[in-house]
DNA sequence: GGTTGTATGTAAAGGAGCTCTACTAACAAA
DNA sequence: TTTGTTAGTAGAGCTCCTTTACATACAACC
């Protein structure tokens, strides 16, 4: 008696593809949610008009406009006008999202001597950069010291701010607390929740080379899948997102790669293991090993580390199946002769399928990696756009 | 003029942990996953009362009744009598799900020369167990003893079947299209559609060892935030779970460990290249390769496959700050020096908050990890538990 | 120039889904 | 017997989306 049940057993209608379902759904939620699909296609399909919306998102027309109303009454979009061309039926009408109506500000801490901020429109385009010498502060100086910046770049503020994003060295765990952060002398800093009670509006704060990797997801080049941002500055960091979700881990501390030994034997390092990733790769050690050498030389060393950085990321790329590497940090160091070297290393070390498949190639935002990405965090906190 | 505009936008509210809303969500995409909500709490929790489901869920009672009479309608769900034991108030009426009035098929192919495969009670409980040689089958040959064979398993069911599991080797889809397995011949075998359209119930593939991390995410002891599961048999692959959610990779090919290189002028590999992991983790190669020897030498060698694994996968749990490792295979081989070795040798070569937070154990379900995989798969496909 | 066809956007009615409030039922403890 | 607590259900109401129908605006065609 075996019977088939289908008809009785409903399928499950995924909202997400995670496995398990582990909060309730109310129809406050679908409508957030779908509220955020279409800025979500505004935002990166740029002006649309509603019924494009409504064959892009499934959803009707009616709900479209019902939609739109409410974002436009919010005043995050906005109409354009009537569609230019000729074509058969009414003239669409246009609406885009006010990127420059509302502005976000961008804080990035990854450097030790300097506090680099900038203020940003929606889309991600820097209209204030600011500077602000750390002073060898830390602790609770630190801080305050965040704070008065943060002030002062809200004060350059010329559009209402939705919301302030935080880039820190560290491990900082989904609430905004940096866990540790010694080099900052932060050890469970409640960081995002102090923020926000002082400034009176939303904070998110994670970690630099983890949030690098939503920049150059959502403003960079990146594909949809399954991407690793490597940078490489003072250390090494890495965030890697997935199906468009950034890996966190078990205890926020995904990405921590400057520190996995590399080199049997190797140099001391800061940690106070030795041969760590970050002995060979950071841009200090860098400058160090090629400095005086000729040019050939030098691409040499390039590429020495390049094998070796190849060697540690190839079972990352077969575990994961990456579709993209991308690697953040000094041109004139990385580009070349190490990038190069690296990928090459990847194909040897890794079946066909999952070499083919990879691509290596550098960031396109530069220096200003962490301050996007942090702009995406407010992004997708506040609006849930990415 | 900085003006908070915390009040008048909207902060999203997520559905799930990932950062693109990608599809819309009407209210009853809503009610099937409340539905399934229920059911994953009555999978997990056992027995409970509707009033103790609206607490864990945050539904109200009202809902819960309301969905509880739905699972109840299609026969999944049951009223198990008045909760024993004295308490104040009305005594509580059990509702627990009914994990042997449906079941599942599952079909193991990962081993080349016979078909595994059981008939499972909706807790992953094996009810009847088949076994069918493949004599040398491939190609179409193969699909066609996999049909007859799944058919006999169904004749086999003592209840309704909600729905077909299949592990397979080679890289597959998530529309369970087998894209490539060399050994089985299959290239582009759309095997899940092909078998749901004969047996006229739904059928899922994936990749086997991928699978089997599913089955020991659910039936075994494994966390919930990240973990990576190791199966060790004819070759090695892997399968990784992230917060419920199981890794695909850009290319359906995430986990493919097994010819991944870690020993530099190593052994030649069925594979062509040299140095593969399999070369020297593969049952068979272990095997061979302590053959003979004593207790110590034979010790000696497990380890020093350890330390190789060990220093494979030492980047992949920083990278991912992975909570688990958990090995699948003989235990004779690889419980003891082999998992010491690498547990130990991934400590050494990461962080201490990385290799602190991370356990590494043997599976706890054996021979009958793909096929509890498989059920998972049904489990959650069908009917959103997992 | 009118007619036809196509496309956009809105209005009104309807159904699905959840909550809130209010109620009954059933028990323990005082 | 009274009081207090907990479980489950009924009914009204709100939100959200869809379906259907309609007004609007243009191109193409005779």
């Amino acid at each position: 008696m075996t019977t088939a049940v289908t008809g009785s057993v409903a399928p499950a209608r995924r909202l997400s593809s995670g496995l398990r379902p582990t909060a309730k759904v109310l129809p406050e939620h679908a409508r957030a949610h779908n509220r955020s699909l279409v800025l979500q296609h505004l935002f990166h399909g740029g002006p649309t008009s509603r019924a494009d919306l409504a064959r892009a998102t499934g959803l009707t027309r009616v709900t479209i406009s019902d939609l739109v109303a409410d974002l436009i009454e919010e005043g995050l979009v906005e109409e354009l006008g009537v569609r230019p061309g000729q074509r058969v039926g009414k003239p669409a009408i246009l609406v885009g999202m006010r990127t420059t109506a509302h502005q976000i500000v961008s804080v990035d801490l990854t450097d030790d001597a300097v506090l680099r901020g900038a203020v940003l429109t929606l889309a991600g385009d820097i209209v204030e950069r600011r500077q602000c010498a750390v002073d060898g502060r830390a602790g609770d100086e630190l801080i305050e010291l965040l704070l008065r910046f943060t002030r002062s770049l809200l004060a350059a503020a010329s559009a209402p701010v939705v919301g302030v994003g935080v880039g820190s060295p560290g491990i900082v765990d989904a609430a905004g607390t940096v866990l540790e952060a010694p080099n900052r002398r932060w050890y469970n800093v409640p960081l995002a929740a102090h923020l926000t009670g002082r400034l009176g509006l939303p904070v998110h704060v994670a970690n630099d080379a983890n949030i690098a990797a939503l920049g150059e997801f959502t403003f960079g080049a990146a594909s949809d899948t399954a991407v690793l941002v490597l940078t490489v500055g003072e250390g090494v960091g890495a965030g890697i997102v997935l199906d468009g979700a950034r890996v966190r881990g078990h205890g926020d501390a995904a990405g921590e790669l400057g520190h996995v030994t590399v080199v049997d034997h190797g140099r001391r390092c800061a940690c106070g293991r030795t041969g760590c990733l970050e002995t060979v790769l950071s841009v200090p050690a860098l400058r160090r090993a090629i400095d005086g050498l000729d040019r050939q030389d030098s691409d040499a060393h390039l590429a020495s580390v390049g094998r070796v950085l190849g060697i540690a990321l190839a079972p990352v790329v077969s575990a994961l199946n990456l579709a993209e590497i991308v690697v953040a940090g000094p041109a004139d160091l990385l580009d070349g002769a190490l990038c190069e070297a690296a990928l090459d290393t990847i194909r040897e070390r890794t079946m066909p399928v999952i070499g083919a498949g990879l691509a290596l190639r550098m960031a396109t935002l530069d220096e200003d990696v962490v301050l996007a990405g942090a702009a995406v965090l407010v992004l997708s906190g506040q609006l849930g756009v990415s």
